[in-house]
DNA sequence: AATTATTTTTAGACTAGCCTAAAAATTGAT
DNA sequence: ATCAATTTTTAGGCTAGTCTAAAAATAATT
């Protein structure tokens, strides 16, 4: 049995580590998690004793297969009921992710597997990050932030770095949703801003910080 | 804040005090929540200080306005969610309560009130119970137990009292489930058995037992 | 290399929620 | 009314998970 404080952690440790393969340190996990070192320290022992992490003091933490298993579960649950409650019930998705905190510790094999079916096995979720399929396989994507666009050059929407409701909420004020196309016309090198035409048409200002916080795939 | 084991008892509270009126036993509780008397003293003492529920000690328990609200709560979410499992992912009625009772403590207003407009604003759930709406009024239905119901009399099913998958695979194997019209035939002496017609053709010998468990509205 | 700064772990304490065993209160039976 | 049976509460202890403050280990600087 692994409680919901014990995957949360999992979740938190397969964020900070499987991007670079590199472990994650106890400092990091207790940043991710909003609680103290000696918390983290307490619960890693735990984990480990659990064979669920690769533990050595003062030398940070990686998943073991068990760990990643987990810790793979909980994501897709997670990014499966986000796209429920985008498409079936109609939130925003700026709202989606906070309710998925919550449905991604239900339990049930046959419940993650239909709602998948339901929603149509999506490879996505509503912010462009990808859903492991029941095997736990990841479809990776070509993306790269928008901060990266030469002037002329084009692209798609495909997702989002920072998932804060701010940021989301100022995206849909701009039009910027995932799919839309956008072309870089012009980099400001004072500010490093950037005029950007979407769908088309529109001429936006995007500063730097939206532009790396936005991922498109170059077309 | 509630807790998912405080939501719990004040469920237990309610299932048991609010049928007749009466106040609920510690023991009562225990036998309900399968668990000690001793945790029940214990638990009851931290709901008294809430004001979640009426305490005198050696007393029993009832709910207080706010405990009763917060149970009526919980009860719409998980026959909601049981609705949502049977009709939306293709669960059966015996595959949907385990789900239910952890989807119930999924927070948010917003949440079950967008699932209630997704799923039509249902009545009834799965099994035949009322599903309180957003306001906590129930809608109470005229049924009683197949067993009163004399040779030559004609209802349709409409509940379980007995929600024990063994008795709802039952139910299926002798194609009885929600809607369908029953006639009793004859009731038998020796062991109170009846033979009853289902859906107007089928010809079933059902045990008191089963009698005392089907509900239905004579027509 | 020695000292300082930072990170991590340990020590000790706290709450929620559960348990068993014993004591107290209530109920039922003579 | 008294005694016995039952129910309920209390007492004390356990685990998971959290915290603060102090100690220990590691990393960075001089
Ligand atoms: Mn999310
Ligand atoms: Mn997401
Ligand atoms: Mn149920
Ligand atoms: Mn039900």
């Amino acid at each position: 049995m692994v409680s919901q404080a014990e995957e949360n952690y999992l979740k938190a440790v397969f964020a900070i580590s499987e991007k670079e393969g590199k472990s994650a340190t106890t400092n990091a996990i207790a940043a991710t998690m909003q609680t103290t070192a000696a918390s983290v320290t307490d619960m890693l022992k735990r984990l480990a004793d659990k064979n669920l992490i690769a533990y050595e003091k003062y030398r940070g933490v990686l998943l073991t297969p068990d760990g990643r298993r987990i810790a793979t579960e909980l994501i897709r649950k997670h990014r499966l009921w986000e796209v429920f409650l985008l498409e079936k019930l109609g939130f925003a998705w700026d709202e989606v992710h906070e309710l998925a905190e919550q449905l991604e510790h239900v339990q049930g094999d046959a419940l993650v597997d239909r709602l998948d079916a339901y929603l149509g096995y999506p490879k996505y979720d509503p912010h462009g990050d990808p859903i492991p399929d029941a095997q736990g396989r990841w479809t990776l994507r070509q993306q790269v932030p928008l901060v990266t666009l030469q002037p002329g050059e084009r692209g798609t929407v495909t997702g989002v770095q920072d998932h804060s409701s701010a940021f989301l909420q100022y995206l849909d004020q701009l039009g910027l949703g995932l799919g839309v196309e956008v072309e870089m016309l012009e980099r400001i090198p004072y500010d490093q801003s950037a005029r950007v035409r979407a769908a088309g048409k529109t001429e936006l200002m995007l500063s730097e910080k939206v532009c790396q916080n936005l991922f498109v795939k170059t077309n």
